[in-house]
DNA sequence: ACGCCGAATTTGTCCGGACATATACTGGCT
DNA sequence: AGCCAGTATATGTCCGGACAAATTCGGCGT
């Protein structure tokens, strides 16, 4: 006789977890609900409140429910999204740059935006920012594999001195110097045509093919801390990024 | 008097793991090493095994240590290496084409590649592979975004009849037909001057940037499943993503 | 009608104990 | 020397209980 069902052994808080994800799954407990607290698990399952939290925790980590102390269990989605994560572990994974390049400071300082340059960047046109220009090379190249134009806000002045020739990321030095967080980054890559002026800092002809990356990177109250625009040859760059599913 | 230290009262788990994680960035437990068991954890700290595993959990969820029971709590990692993740949450958010754009399959086949056509994809060139090229238009467009060639494995040919007018990518037609699952993708994106075949089934004028992405997919045992190349004109088509830091 | 306060509820933290299961090690046998 | 079984050890699972902290909500007073 043994078992009634063929299923290997699993814990039982595994149990208790897949049930009600199935609940979920089925509407049993639309997104917005609460799932049943934590006793009431306890005694329908007929289990301890250890495991009724293990399987509770299970689906928190799936991202099924979310829990607040005091109000409850709150089912977040119906269906657990697979999740591609991009992991960068280090900095220059996001920068595409090996750390032995080298970076040139064209010009540093302070200006208003041009309703152009503003509209193109989605920023506000009336305020001035420190801006950075600066190329980008390889160790022996002579052409520039980038050229950057960095944007800024004001409140971060005070770092205009460490610009030329840092050689770890913008951002991390405003990270350092100003006691902030990157906790958000945004990148827009487009393929555009160079004109006169970008391909004579880049060193190709007009009309090249260049990858244009926009980077916009935000501290924990949400307020923009830097934009950067850089421009690629295309025959001179290649974005490579790689996804990994979560494995559940 | 009250407290010594200002610290904001945290919990002993945490504080544990802190004192913990701190040894281990100063190279008290190297890399590859073994941490305290619970056991003795719970004599040096006083504290009950709940409090000790508790500690030992965050360390394994910020990758800094591994468990395995029998054996005990391995070092993985000397320092937290801050990541950023992009989630997807819908598949059509790695592709980025919304929903309602429509595909047009212009030819489905098995052939074998071309030597030129093998190695700018990295892939071996003897083997018979099947393809697929199409277009896909934005609604009421009446040139294409996109332009797609897409090679899948000869293994997989019994797909072909549910490749026109397939409405989900084809990636999962292939999870779902052959239950396969895919963990790992890859992306390359850059910047590229048409020809003039690729000009014409685009609609653009040849010479015109365009953005070419590769995307690799590989299944659990690391095979290639599918790779597909898109090109997108440069003034139709921005590849927008979003990275977000793992709050801690 | 509005705000404040307290009670009830719910999750968070922590303890002690128990047995299960995976792994490593030791010693004896061949 | 090499294999195997037994044993010690470590983490995994599970229980019961207790108090803390956050939230909710009703009732009270103004």
């Amino acid at each position: 006789m043994s078992a009634v069902t063929v299923q290997a052994k699993r814990p039982r808080y595994r149990q208790v977890a897949e049930k009600l994800k199935s609940a979920i799954e089925a509407g049993e407990y639309p997104v917005g609900s609460l799932l049943p607290t934590e006793s009431e698990l306890c005694a329908s399952f007929n289990i301890s409140r250890y495991t009724a939290r293990e399987a509770l925790r299970r689906l928190a980590e799936m991202g099924l429910v979310s829990r607040r102390q005091g109000a409850g269990t709150y089912v977040e989605a119906q269906v657990e999204t697979r999740r591609y994560t991009q992991t960068l572990t280090s900095m220059t994974d996001l920068l595409q740059y090996a750390h032995d390049t080298e970076f040139r400071t064209n010009a540093v300082g302070t200006r208003k935006l041009g309703r152009e340059e503003a509209e193109s960047l989605e920023l506000p046109q009336g305020e001035a920012w420190v801006t950075v220009a600066g190329q980008r090379f390889r160790p022996g190249a002579t052409r520039p594999f980038c050229v950057t134009d960095v944007f800024i806000p004001r409140r971060f002045a005070a770092i205009q001195p460490r610009i030329p020739d840092h050689d770890v990321p913008i951002y991390q030095l405003l990270e350092s110097r100003f006691g902030i967080t990157i906790v958000r980054i945004t990148q827009d890559l487009q393929a555009t045509t160079l004109d006169a002026r970008q391909a004579d800092r880049l060193g190709v002809a007009p009309g090249d093919a260049a990858l244009r990356i926009v980077r916009r990177y935000y501290d924990d109250s949400g307020e923009v801390v830097e934009v950067a625009v850089s421009l690629h040859p295309g025959d001179l760059f290649t974005y490579s990024m790689e996804l990994q599913s979560d494995a559940t």
